[in-house]
Formats: structure tokens, C-alpha cells, sequence
DNA sequence: TTCTTTTTTTCGAGGCTCGAAAAAATGAGC
DNA sequence: GCTCATTTTTTCGAGCCTCGAAAAAAAGAA
């Protein structure tokens, strides 16, 4: 907070806040919210006739389970489902999905498009997107804002795919091709990162302000949330948990270089330790579940090669993630993604690794959850970073008169 | 900003913005609080009188370099120096200094006391605490915040201590003996926090949302800077660089476990190395500041195990920068304490491990700034500490009446 | 039908920031 | 030395916003 609060600030944080509420609570009534939000009942009855009148929330009726208490019954809220739709997209290694959301949050409509990444030019990626994104909106009224989830590396503010594995091409500007196609704001954001979002979302019980999502799978990905805040480097998405060194110029990872955590941890480190493979082989770019399904099988039935190789993946995972809870303290871990399916094998090795370093001193307390299928999360994710958008900037802030306002000046004040 | 904004809130926020503003530009006139802030000049006029009135800010005249300019001359503003005192400690090994600062962060009386801290008692260096603090106080009007720098681990609340190397007791709750001895607010942090805090206040141009502060010295200490606010985790302090795992199984380190990068880079490290001892020797506590000198002297005359012990620092600090960019992005490091007197040496051999690493890919766009005595830093991050704490949570808010307020329940509202 | 209880709305009070205008304080020009 | 131009600072009324208290609304209980 670097700039002055001045009064029409105020309301419009105050109208984003109780869009918050609605959004988060399950119907609440503006008592509930009055309570949520720490205002008073005059404002919450204030800003709750002004959000229906513009069409953002609407009545709906008692609340289902009604608890036929005395007294006047409480009249439940919930956000205007017509009020906005999204639209979420989410490239892969060989696929597209787009899926069109409402303003609550309900799948409309789904749809992928299978193609084949490595092999498409810069710009067919770029149509693949704008169609995909006209198709799953085809006759319907606007969409408000487009969400990208790509697997790779993207910029920080959101605006390009930097780097990926599925393509050889870097610096895709996704978000101003799908701007300048549909005048819509767009988000491109790393795939992890939506993962964390929507389990912070699911569950903010256990993944509230500090956790840590990997995803396993072809390479090692990861999503970390500090202070409740998705985390993104000064550059780019950041969060390369998967190439932090794990040995020193040891095996070669997908990325060219040598010893990341991946070049042990991914399936194609498995895979190719597993075979009896040298480490310096170049990386396989797509290694089927089943094919890992099948080692780790292998692996389960007794020591060999393919016991070794999940031993090294759990083992460059335990240590990377005590190097990382040195750095971060010890947070809840949720493993997602095919990888996961091997997980019972890989979880003793991880403990054992994990309590070798400063960070795992409490080994055993570390609790990890796992999700073998991701794309709930990323989709999730991506429709939960666009709604939230749109309550905070378009909602919240709303379209009246006056809204110009005084910008401070250079020179801002360091609190 | 989980809670609803009220009317005497918005005054309390602008009336810290303005201290925070006066504090940051060197005594800045109305008009240009205004353009810092973004506030009017009407609400900066009133706000301005308030604190005039109440003591926390002074006119100074006309600015020094009074530009001569046409109309009328601005009023240069300051904080008033007597509006409060902050004392900061600084304790580490065998040392315990306490530094006397009135408001405007001038240092008003400094004290050293040299004690043998790993001899003492887990309630003697609480007592030395509680009686530098008294002596640097004596006879002075009351201070009204203690900010305590320890060299060590420190918990996320900043109540105590959790771990040193320069005693054997954990747990020391510094926090709430020296709040019941003096009945002020008292902060326990890192030491290299309070380095990164003095930098960002030094050098805002260089270092201001992302950066890195490392401490090389007995041990690898590092201050981290994200998003324009100091990292701690969710339990202690965090920001263990020394302890990230440099090599699984390697050499030993002071924390007793194994291939932490500390148990290369420390001086102990070092030192163990060029004297051809195992790297599995017992660290020594305390290894002089001219020992390491000499051994660098040594190392610059020549390859021999000297030079090997550097470089083998070297590789460690760079490989554990690298795997930090990996997470965070690339971003300014600053280089502190006895340890840089060699930086020379290690530079290249850094720079060299880091461009192997994913996060070094423009490892020569990296900057590096060492600055080898690391106690003003911790000094006046420290006095920042307190002072800024001051400005936000005492005199923004003020103790004007009705300051009452609700605060909103549980089940807080997720953006 | 009346009373009790709870939710929601209404209404006036008090605060805050803002813009415009006035006041203050100086240099420039004659 | 006086007046005018220029810039900073203060004053003042308008417009919002939130709040508390009271009123209104909407039920169950008696």
C-alpha cells in the first residue's frame, strides 16, 4: 500500500470485498457477510442492493438447509451466474483444452483439440489458441476474460509463454495475440501456479498461506504459494523447483544442463535409468503412463534397475524439497500429476532423503496429498485467477462516474 | 487486505503514509508529500497540522538547497527527533552491542559488551540482554521499542530465538523477557533480515522487491527479499541458504548434518580444507578474521589446497545462487561480511558454477556488491525496524478516541 | 391474533477527502 | 519601494462513505 486511500477507493475495496465473500461462502446472507467482512450491516445492505441492482449478485431465496430458526429468515446471496462467463485455456504436450465458465464458477462448456506441439510453428500455436478460444465461445454472448495456463515458463506479468518443453519455439506472445483477437484482458500463466490456486481453493484448510505443489510427470513442476500470494519471480513464473541442482554436474536434464532435480525425477530420468540407459542420454520427450506404470510395477515386484531409478527420483525429490523447506520452512506438500502413481514407492525414499537436511528435521510431520490427474487442478485454477480477476478489477471497481483519480508520482513511498 | 475498510482507518493509513513519506524523501514539503503520496494538498495540510500538533513532525524552514525559485518558498518537513527513541541490540558470537536511536534514526549512544556466549547460561544472556538495554537507557525518557538482532534462527513471529551457533541453549525467548522488563513492543529477528532491511532502505534503486543478501562469515547466513517485503516462513525465520544441500552426503557441517552448502563455504569450511584436514572433521567455532586472510593470501599466490578450499566455497555459493534463481528468477545480490575480503578469489569461480545452473543463464547480467562489515547493516536495519514500526502501528493510528472498531470473525474472506 | 426474535432497511450524524478559492510568502520588474 | 506574478499552503463547502440506532419486515411461538 503504497498510495493514498481515497474515499471512492474505499468503496469500491469495500464492493470487491463482499464480492469475495459471496464468491467464497456457500450462499451467505448479509448478515453473514456483515460478520465476514468486519462492516456494518448499513453498508453490507448498501453495497449488497447496489451489486444486485447491477446485475453481479441476486437473491435466492432461504438458504437450503434453512434452519427454520424464529425470527425473520435470512435471505441467501449468491453471485448473478449471467453476470460474466470466462474462458480457460490449458496447452499441453500434444493438446488444447478450452473450457467456457460462468461468473459462479460453472462449466458451461469443454472442449480439446489434439495437436501436435512439437511440430507446430510459432504462429499455427498461436491460431490453435484463437480458434480453440472462438470455437468454445461461438454464439454465445462476450466472455470478459481469457485465462492461459501453459506447461512452460511464462513472464511475470503474465503476458507470454517464455520457455517450453512441448515446443521448440520460445516467447510466444499468447496474451497480446489473444487481446488483439477477442479485446479481452488475458492472464498466460504457468500451469503449476493454477494448480496451487485451486487447491487453495478446495481446500484452504490445509493450503492457506504457505504450500508447495509439484507436479510430477514428464519433467518436475512446481507452484508455491508464500503469504497466501501465488509466488512469480522479478522475470518470469519462476518456481523451477524441477532444475535446482541436485548433483553437480550430474545427469543430463531436458534443459541441457547437468544434475537438475529433474534429470532424476522425471519420467524420462526414470525411464532411462530403469533401461540401464548412461545418464548423459538425451532425454525421451514423452514417456506414456502406462510405459511408467509398467516399471513401476517393476520396481514394486523387487530390487533392480527400476527400484533404483524411483530410489534416485525420491531422492533428489527429498532433497530438493528440504533445500527448498531450508529456505521456506516446512509447509504442506501436494504432489500431482501421472507421477503420482509411483508414489508409494517413491514416498519412504523421500522421507528418508527429506530428514537428512535441515529443512526436514520434522520428516515424519510433513504431510503430502497427492493427485494423480492434474487437470481438474489446472483448469480450476485457471477459472478461479480469472473470476477473481474480474470481482477485484471489473466488479469490485463497478463503472460509475468520476473514476478517473490522481496517481502518485516516481518516488514511491518505501513503507 | 482480507477486511472491510472504515472511515478512521482511511486517516490512519494516510496519516502513516505521510510519516512513511517524510521518513523516506529528505524533508520533503507539503506539496510534495502530495505528489509521493497521491493524496491532495488539502488532506496533506490537515493530516501535516495533526502531526505538527501531536508532536511527530516539525517544521524545518526553508530545505537546504532552497532552489530560490519565484513564489512562495516550500516548508521543508521533518520528523521530530524527540518524538520517540527505538533501542536496537545485536547480539552474536562472544559480542553484544546495543545502539540508542531517536526518531529520525541518528544514533543518539552505542555500548558493546563482550561476554562468552557459548559459555553462558541460557538466563545469563538473557540478564545480558535485559541489562544492555538498561544501561544504553539509563536516565534517558522512556524508548518505546526494542528491535534485537540475533545471529541465528529466530521464529516467525519474531518473539525468540530458536537456534544459534554461538550458544548451545535453544528456544530463548528474548521477546517477552525483555517486553517484561521494559514494557515496550520487542521484535527478535535474523540478523541478515535486518542486513536486506538496511539495504533496501541504503539503495532502494538496486534493491527493492527481489534481492538477496548473504552473509559470509563463520556460517552462510541469507536475508531474502521478495516482493518488497522480507521473507520469513511459516515457523522461523528461514532463508537458510547455508543449509540448502550442496552435495547429498558430503562434507559435514555445523548443523551436524551432511553437504549443506555452509559445509563449504563457511570459514570453518574453508579452513578445514586448506589445512588438508577430512571433511569430516568437527567445525571449528571461531576462526579469526586474519586466519582467513592469510589463507587468502595463499590461495592468490597460487594453485595448492588454499586455492582448492575457495574454489570449492565458490562452487557451492554459486550452484546454491543458482538453485535460488531457479526458484525466485535472478535478481541483486549483495555480499556481506569478513567473508567477502576474499571475494576477489571467488567471484569468477561463482560466476562460473552459476552459469552451469538454470538460474545463471545470464550469469554475467548477475551484479554483485559486497560490502565486508556487516554490523552497520544489521545496526540500521534494525533501527529501520523499529522506527518504521513505530510510524505504522503507533503514531499512524494515533490514540485519538473511538478508536475502537470491529474486527471481522473467523473464516476470513479469500481473494 | 399477539408477542418474540431475527434479519434487513432507513435515516441522520460524523468523518474524511476533494476541488476551488483564498491567503500567504516570496522574486521580478519598474 | 511598490506592484505584479508565481508558487505554496490553508480554508471552506460539497460530496461520499460508513456507522449506530431505530424502524420495518418476516417469520415462529404462545
Amino acid at each position: 500500500m503504497t498510495t493514498g486511500i481515497r474515499h471512492d477507493e474505499m468503496r469500491k475495496r469495500n464492493r470487491a470485498l463482499v464480492i469475495a465473500a459471496v464468491r467464497r461462502a456457500d450462499q451467505p446472507s448479509r448478515t453473514e457477510i456483515a460478520r465476514l467482512t468486519g462492516l456494518s450491516h448499513s453498508t453490507i445492505s448498501a453495497i449488497a442492493s447496489d451489486l444486485i441492482e447491477e446485475g453481479i449478485m441476486r437473491e435466492i431465496g432461504q438458504g437450503e438447509a434453512a434452519p427454520a430458526r424464529r425470527g425473520r429468515p435470512q435471505v441467501a446471496l449468491g453471485l448473478d451466474p449471467e453476470a460474466a462467463t470466462v474462458v480457460c485455456l490449458h496447452l499441453s504436450f500434444n493438446s488444447l483444452s478450452a473450457v467456457l465458465v460462468d461468473y459462479c464458477g460453472r462449466v458451461i462448456d469443454t472442449g480439446t483439440h489434439h495437436l501436435s506441439t512439437l511440430a507446430l510453428s510459432r504462429q499455427a500455436l498461436l491460431d490453435a489458441a484463437v480458434s480453440a478460444v472462438r470455437e468454445i465461445a461461438c454464439g454465445r454472448e462476450g466472455f470478459l476474460r481469457i485465462a492461459f495456463a501453459v506447461q512452460g515458463i511464462t513472464d511475470a506479468a503474465g503476458r507470454q509463454m517464455l520457455w517450453s518443453p512441448i515446443t521448440p519455439h520460445s516467447d510466444i506472445a499468447f496474451g497480446p495475440e489473444l487481446e488483439a483477437a477477442f479485446g479481452v484482458p488475458v492472464t498466460v500463466q504457468n500451469d503449476c501456479n493454477m494448480i496451487a490456486a485451486a487447491l487453495r481453493w478446495r481446500n484452504p484448510e490445509r493450503y492457506r498461506d504457505n504450500f508447495i505443489a509439484l507436479l510430477l510427470s514428464q519433467g518436475i513442476g512446481m507452484g508455491l504459494m508464500l503469504n497466501g500470494q501465488l509466488f512469480t519471480g522479478t522475470h518470469s513464473s519462476a518456481g523451477e523447483f524441477g532444475h535446482m541442482i541436485h548433483r553437480p554436474d550430474g545427469a543430463l536434464c531436458r534443459c541441457g544442463r547437468r544434475g537438475c532435480i529433474e534429470a532424476y525425477a522425471g519420467n524420462y530420468a526414470i525411464w532411462r535409468k530403469a533401461h540401464g540407459k548412461s545418464a548423459m542420454e538425451k532425454p525421451i520427450a514423452d514417456i506414456k503412463a502406462g510405459e511408467m506404470e509398467a516399471l513401476a510395477a517393476t520396481a514394486r515386484r523387487g530390487d533392480g534397475p527400476a527400484r533404483q531409478a524411483f530410489r534416485e527420483a525420491a531422492e533428489a525429490i527429498g532433497i530438493g524439497i528440504g533445500s527448498l523447506f531450508a529456505l521456506i520452512d516446512p509447509a504442506p506438500v501436494a504432489m500431482v500429476g501421472q507421477g503420482t502413481a509411483a508414489f508409494d514407492i517413491l514416498e519412504p525414499e523421500i522421507r528418508a532423503a527429506l530428514a537428512q537436511t535441515a529443512g526436514g528435521q520434522h520428516a515424519d510431520d510433513v504431510s503430502f496429498e497427492t493427485w494423480p490427474d492434474e487437470v481438474p487442478f489446472i483448469q480450476q485454477g485457471c477459472a478461479m485467477t480469472a473470476l477473481t480477476g474480474l470481482d477485484w478489477e471489473v466488479f469490485g471497481p463497478g463503472l460509475r462516474p468520476g473514476a478517473g483519480g490522481r496517481k502518485p508520482e516516481d518516488g514511491r513511498v518505501v513503507a
